[in-house]
DNA sequence: GAAATATATACACAATAAGATATATACATG
DNA sequence: CATGTATATATCTTATTGTGTATATATTTC
C-alpha cells in the first residue's frame, strides 16, 4: 500500500507525466527529454530521478549519454492495486447479472429497497 | 492526457489513498472516515473535494449525512491510459515470442544487435 | 590531458498544498 | 423555531515541491 504511494505521487506532476510520455515508444537519452519538454536540463534530471526511486523507470549507460526507459513491474504494481477495487464492482455485477436473468430475485428486490 | 494528472494529483496523498481504501467496499458516510483517519474532519472534507472533483468519488445525501463512494469510471480511465503502454510491452513480447519459437530469427538477431 | 559534450547535484526562491481552528450551512427532532 | 448533529468552507501557518542558476562529475575526442 505504501508502494504505490510513490507511484501514484512520481505521476501526479505534469512535467513527469510527459516525460513517462516521451519513453512510451522506447528508450529515450536524458538531452532528447530536455529537447521535447520545456524545462531546463536540471529539471528534466531532477524528474527522471523521482521517477527512478518511484521504480517507475531504469537506466542504463551509452557512452556518454544516458538512456532512461519504462519498467513494466512499476505498471504491474498499479495493475494490481487496482484489481483489488475491481473486484468489488465484479462482485456486483455478478449480482447484477444474476437479477436480470431471474435468478435469486427476491434478494436483488430486497437490496434495491435499502 | 489532462484527465489523468487529476486522478494521480488525488491519489497522490496518503490520506486520500487511505479514505479512496476505505470506500473500497462501498459507500461511507464523511464521519465514518473521520473515525477511521487520524485527520480532523475539515481535512477530510477537503480531501473529498478534491476526490470528487477528480471524478474518483461521488456523493448521495442520505438525511443529513452524505454517502461517498467510488466511481468505477476513474479506474476505467486509469486503465485506459494504461493500456496505451501495455501495448508497446506486448508488442515486444510478440517478437520474443517468436524468436523464441525460431520464427522471423533473422530479424531478431537483427534487433539484438542495434 | 585539455576542451567539449552529457548528465547530476547544490542552493535559493516562489508557489502549492496540507493541517488545525474557527465559523457557516444544511438537515432533523423535539 | 430552537437545539443538536453532520458536513463544508475560510483563514492562517507550515512544510513540501518545482524551477532556475551555477557548479560538479563523467565520458569522449583531439
Amino acid at each position: 500500500m505504501n508502494v504505490q504511494i510513490r507511484l501514484f505521487q512520481a505521476l501526479a506532476d505534469p512535467a513527469r507525466l510527459g516525460i513517462v510520455e516521451t519513453m512510451k515508444t522506447g528508450e529515450r537519452a536524458v538531452g532528447d527529454i530536455v529537447e521535447r519538454m520545456n524545462i531546463h536540463q536540471s529539471g528534466v534530471s531532477r524528474h527522471l530521478r523521482i521517477l527512478s526511486e518511484a521504480g517507475l523507470v531504469q537506466m542504463r549507460p551509452d557512452g556518454q549519454k544516458r538512456l532512461y526507459s519504462l519498467r513494466k513491474e512499476a505498471f504491474d504494481q498499479i495493475d494490481t492495486w487496482m484489481a483489488g477495487y475491481r473486484r468489488h464492482w465484479e462482485k456486483r455485477l455478478d449480482r447484477l447479472g444474476e437479477a436480470l436473468e431471474g435468478r435469486h430475485a427476491l434478494r436483488a428486490r430486497h437490496q434495491e429497497k435499502s
